[in-house]
DNA sequence: GTGATGCTTCGACGGTGGTCGAACTGTGAA
DNA sequence: TTCACAGTTCGACCACCGTCGAAGCATCAC
């Protein structure tokens, strides 16, 4: 038979749990109680909702102590997620407020693994400008002078390529509607900025926040 | 604010308008009432279904005639598409049963415009195998010698570099659990096999029917 | 132990939305 | 003109599913 996907369209089709699903794009775990706050609803609804969502595998779930901890499952439920933000974003009835909690969203977030908004944006073109990538329509390659570079400041290509993700892709940005890096390598960077301390991820939001002096030794470095 | 991704999966999520969406994944325009007979609706039901649809922008209408046209409204659709079919193929619960209709499906069907199942897969194999192509992951490069070969046998590279649209890009198989070839060089391998009626369309099915020398000569010229 | 907290199960309620019959509009063919 | 066919609108029906209150388990703290 034909795969159904009206299952998985109506498990994502709810706006309490279209809700959870994008708070989990943090890729952070969290429990059912912060999960129900997210989704405006009581924890029994939430109950309900985050079963059939392990159940329809979008989420696995792991119990400690008398907390359940819930995140998305693997990546290609993430990249899912992630194209049904931008299609959402692009229509046309979908009103962009630009709130004041939002300002920070757009700036600069995690989707994921990896750096998007603003500064996302930012971080690629720089690379691009400088030849350590070339853009090719939505096609992302590293050059050997990307490679080189990469090299130097500690990424081990050995541990990368074993992946089965691409070394670098990009990921279009709702926001900012232009393609930002993701792959390994955008995992990295990210994880290496919050490893210095240069930056660190909101404690209930997708919001990654710089330090001044991060921000300025991250633009420096990638010569955004 | 955020976009909302509840919307778009509720589209998704009803049977009727998700058998309309695979239907239409065969890249044809079809009518109002060939896909109420593919939703197993009535025309009334249908009706209301694809107006839904027109109006969340997943699809476009044609007027011509009595006659009203629906299609996939962009290849970004089409991809969100594919990829739930991907996510669903791989639930446990999906039954794979292989019916008889099926099997045709499984050996050689269009995906939006290029060719899937079992012979996709065998193509791409084929090219990696030549040097024409290098997969990497899930990522894929065209290599010298495939630009040549390309060339060679009518490619106008002039033309598809123009697009936003990837040459080559790894699609993967709900079928087969594998990638096939996509992109701009995807869809003119099948275009190419097409004009030269080697194989055709199934009018009312997404199967692509190559005739004995067609197929014969295809996997010729790609060395499967 | 006792109490507090996190999560679940059950049951009842209510609203949304898919469904079709009947009737209507508009196009094309004879 | 008349009929056939494609598609739509309206209205009524019904099922499903999200929702929460109440109560029940489980785990941890004291």
């Amino acid at each position: 038979m034909e795969p159904n996907i009206a299952y998985v369209g109506s498990l994502i089709g709810d706006k309490a749990r279209s809700k959870m699903l994008t708070a989990l794009m943090s890729g952070k775990a969290l429990t059912a109680t912060e999960l129900s706050l997210e989704a405006d609803i009581t924890p029994q609804t939430a109950s309900s909702h985050l079963m059939k969502l392990v159940e329809g595998e979008l989420l696995i779930e792991r119990k400690q102590g008398r907390h359940k901890y819930f995140q998305l499952k693997n990546l290609q439920v993430a990249e899912l997620i992630e194209q049904m933000l931008n299609i959402s974003a692009t229509l046309s009835k979908s009103k962009t407020i630009t709130g004041p909690a939002n300002e920070r969203l757009r700036k600069s977030r995690i989707c994921y693994d990896h750096l998007a908004g603003e500064l996302g944006v930012r971080l690629l073109d720089a690379l691009v400008d400088q030849g350590l990538l070339i853009e090719e329509s939505t096609e992302l390659t590293l050059t050997e002078a990307g490679h080189d570079f990469f090299c130097k400041i500690g990424v081990d290509f050995n541990v990368l390529s074993k992946r089965r993700r691409p070394l670098c892709k990009a990921c279009f940005d709702w926001s900012e509607r232009r393609s930002h890096l993701a792959g390994s390598i955008g995992k990295w960077v990210l994880e290496d900025a919050m490893n210095r301390n240069w930056a660190s991820q909101d404690l209930d939001s997708r919001v990654i926040q710089f330090t001044p002096q991060g921000l300025s030794a991250f633009t420096k470095r990638y010569g955004i």
